[in-house]
DNA sequence: AAGCATTTTGCAACAAAGTTGCATTCAGTG
DNA sequence: CACTGAATGCAACTTTGTTGCAAAATGCTT
């Protein structure tokens, strides 16, 4: 059986390199949204500059996606499956940024709710953050 | 009469300073959210490492507030009136960010729609964030 | 209006983040 | 197994953001 990093390479016409296998699988294995800083962090064995180029590859391909953050810091998560699969962006859902332990994660349940946007303005993507205290911060 | 820079200043019990009158000046003529960059563009006269501060102490004080994107730029917005004057930040109105200009403009009429959280998660702050074409580039 | 304490600014030096060109290495093909 | 194009690593560089400190400006007091 083929790894599902492996598969999800394939799929998006990449050939399959050790450092995308990597990244991708540190991708797959995390709960929450990671940050450049994250992967360099997890994957210390690849240089700098190949993890940007990766994530820059990965975001083109529809594999990753950015998460816009009040902070100035970039992060990035998984697309859900349909998404990787159909090549179709289905982000819709909101995004969690605790205060407390700077996670981020999907709240893949709650679906953003449709906003229409004055005359002459047209929507393609929409993304909802939330700042608080998550589940685990607050136990 | 006095300006409104000087006053909006003096309510935040800053010291006016032509830095931080020029700064300001910049974000009330200004129709759209600016990147820190932008300031550096407007305000050439004036070190980086002021410009740096000075937004700091105006996210301090509340006079202005950052909108999150989804590419690596942070960019502030002065806040509305009644945010200024009462010190309290009622931003719950939809970001639209232009793929064509890159301009972020305030969409005042569109309020955030309410969301529920999962049991344990506690809300602080909402943002959305509309990316698509603007009314400007779309005519 | 002048002096004084405090805050703010600018400079310099630095640290971190991101980019580019190029030679080497590797993946996928026949 | 060899060959070709793509991906990687290295080096150098640009941009972005931070910190400490001396000089300058603010606003308060007299």
């Amino acid at each position: 059986m083929e790894k599902q990093s492996d598969l999800i390479l394939k799929n998006s016409a990449l050939s399959v390199t050790s450092s995308r296998k990597k990244i991708l699988e540190i991708f797959l294995a995390a709960d929450t949204a990671l940050a450049h800083q994250d992967i360099e962090r997890f994957a210390v064995q690849y240089d700098r500059v190949t993890i940007y180029r990766t994530l820059q590859t990965f975001l083109e391909k529809g594999i990753i996606h950015t998460i816009p953050t009040t902070d100035n810091t970039i992060k990035y998560a998984v697309c859900s499956e349909a998404c990787i699969t159909t090549g179709h962006h289905h982000d819709n859902h909101v995004h969690f940024l605790c205060d407390l332990c700077g996670r981020t994660v999907c709240l893949d349940d709650i679906t953003i709710p449709t906003v229409v946007l004055p005359e002459g303005y047209s929507m393609k993507e929409i993304n909802m953050v939330v700042n608080g205290i998550c589940k685990t911060c607050k136990e």
